[in-house]
DNA sequence: AGAATAGGTGACCAAAAGGTCACCTGTCTA
DNA sequence: TAGACAGGTGACCTTTTGGTCACCTATTCT
């Protein structure tokens, strides 16, 4: 697996809003999350499924056929590694900690 | 915190192998990083500069002024949220499940 | 004080990424 | 079978990014 590949594809936003829509609902198809980016960008079709592509080669997104449409699932494997990664087991805790605190801060005004 | 920041710091290898050094050792200064990269790569203390700088924009790493020396942190918190973001915490167990059968796949040939 | 050391700034150039278009393949349906 | 629909490919242009250099500031040591 490519470590670069990922992290490539993670750093554009229209990918990431793909990712997002994908964690919401998996089994997308192209004209289905087309039309999720348009309703922020404008974008066409080629642009979008050149992304999808992108994240599909990272190994962030896995496809299945379907007839003439191509449906997209989010894959988590390699987040989940990009946070091993960084993150030790003896300072996870306290990282979990550190996160669920600034939450709450945000979420009470 | 702005996400785009974090992502773009992610998506340079030079700036990935900073992140490593500093995980496995807080603290150190830019000649200390300098000296680690040119291991690997040519290149002049002023990109290593450029890009601590970036790391230090997207709050991945935090420096401590001491002296004429600048030291440096790896900050693990943004890339804890970029796991949050992709995995649920109900889906967690059953990704862990995964990349440790993938761990240890790896790591007996 | 003066030299050496550690680091910072802005401009500049080459390489890579984002986006669009014309054109093509495969699949479903009337 | 013909036409509409879902998606893929390669070339092209524009913008962003990575890297270096000349030059500057601040701190330490003799």
């Amino acid at each position: 697996m490519d470590d670069d590949l990922v992290f490539k594809a993670l750093a554009d936003p229209t990918r990431r809003l793909l990712l997002d829509a994908l964690f919401v609902q998996g089994g997308r198809s192209l004209g289905d999350l087309e039309q999720v980016v348009a309703q922020r960008t404008e974008m066409t079709r080629f642009g979008v499924a050149k992304h999808l592509r992108l994240l599909e080669q990272a190994d962030l997104v896995v496809t299945c056929k379907q007839g003439r449409e191509k449906l997209h699932y989010l894959n988590p494997v390699p987040i989940r590694l990009i946070h091993d990664r960084w993150i030790d087991k003896y300072t996870q805790h306290h990282v979990t900690a550190l996160t669920d605190l600034k939450r709450q801060l945000e979420e009470s005004p």
